[in-house]
DNA sequence: TATCGTTGTCATGAAACTGTCACAATAATT
DNA sequence: AATTATTGTGACAGTTTCATGACAACGATA
């Protein structure tokens, strides 16, 4: 389930800096300091993505990553590039060695997190998705089809995430923030109280039938999705 | 709930990144720069651990260290040692004046949470994010649910923290003041009264079933939360 | 262009939570 | 026993937080 990323870069307080931020985000991180350290463990855990550094002991990242984009194996491996600053002309020499995204140095957790998942979903668009089956809830990721006690929903896409968020979540509490940043996305402003409403609307959505109260409200803290009853009131 | 770290760092840019770090791991995070600020704020919102810097502008940290331990109520406080270096010299030193744990710097922010939680898991047995139980009480501070003998408890936001404190902090009394600090926060003005009539809302809700007791009043001082049964009085 | 579905925001009322008080109950002291 | 200090308890009002319905903006589509 975890992903494997390999973290190029030959600072040690910029590589453990983002190793640390990784696995945070649940990520599994392996890293390497040079070009031939990279190319060596590229093959052991296979990576699901690759944080490049721009400027390498050695050679620069591009050439890296352009020979991993020419490999057979390796070229449908995601490659984020590590740059100092943003110079078009670097840009445009990554992006045509093939590179996926790039991040500036110096970048924000959150924003480097949020690359490296929009970098994944697209190119591995629904990977190793399951159907889930949540007490009578089934939601399948791939046909994006939800039902309940074999009844079909018609869901909106937001609630749909929201949905699917708090299936592969539950029994946790989490704060409006919280559900913002891994269900609208980390750079978006919204308010909180959207949350609310979208909350009410799969609440709709999901009630009518059998069991009642999926969602609960935790106050002053945020919800929680559940399949135990809550005690009373 | 969230522990309370003091970071008593002079240089600027390394105290920054500490908290930064801690908070990012939910800890809660209170700078001193000096020995005299140190002690000032120690008081306040009563840390669950210190990290204190060796080298402080007019004096060694060991002496702080020295004297927290030899004091009555800090003594239980746990201290994790920030050194330049790996010098045996000072490590017996620190050893000496009480620390439980070092750290040498330049260090990684992995280690330097992974020290902390062991610090704190050794000292506080109960570990951090784990649902806690005690005498057939069970708080999950994640589900966020409270539940006595397997029957859910429905409890205010104050009432959980209250709880939460209590659990992590047994045997041993509390002021008002002390409660208000760690439970309420710091910079609240509150009266004291208050705090009785919250514990009497708590202890109602974990009543009714058999163990009585567990809040104790311990009258001219405070409020002790104790598997023990109070012998009379 | 008109229609439909979706979404974010807001206003409003309901419900829950909280701090404080007055007074009762209890313990300590004289 | 009387007095004093401290704590327990129920009630209450102010505040905070949440649920809900309505609505306008937006984009897709016919």
């Amino acid at each position: 389930m975890s992903r494997q990323i390999l973290v190029v870069e030959d600072e040690a307080a910029i590589r453990e800096m983002i190793i640390f931020v990784l696995e945070q985000n649940g990520f599994n991180a392996i890293e390497a300091e040079t070009i031939e350290e990279a190319q060596a463990k590229i093959k052991e855990p296979y990576p699901d993505l690759i944080l490049l550094d721009w400027m390498l002991p050695g050679g620069t990242g591009v050439k890296l990553a352009k020979s991993l984009k020419q490999n057979e194996y390796t070229r449908t491996i995601p490659i984020i590039m590590l740059t100092a600053r943003a110079d078009e002309d670097d840009k445009v020499k990554g992006f045509e060695a093939g590179i996926d995204d790039y991040v500036t140095k110096p970048f924000s957790p959150k924003e480097l997190i949020a690359r490296i998942k929009a970098v994944i979903r697209r190119v591995t668009p629904t990977a190793l998705e399951e159907t889930i089956d949540f007490h009578g809830i089934t939601l399948d990721p791939v046909a994006h089809r939800v039902s309940i006690n074999n009844n079909n929903l018609d869901l909106g896409p937001t609630e749909f995430r929201l949905l699917h968020f708090f299936l592969t979540h539950t029994e946790r509490v989490y704060s409006r923030e919280q559900l913002l940043d891994n269900v609208w996305g980390t750079n978006v402003y919204v308010e909180d109280r959207t949350v609310d409403v979208h909350i009410r609307r799969l609440r709709k959505a999901i009630s009518g039938d059998g069991h009642e109260d999926f969602i609960q409200t935790v106050r002053g803290s945020g919800y929680r999705f559940s399949g135990k009853i809550q005690p009373s009131g």
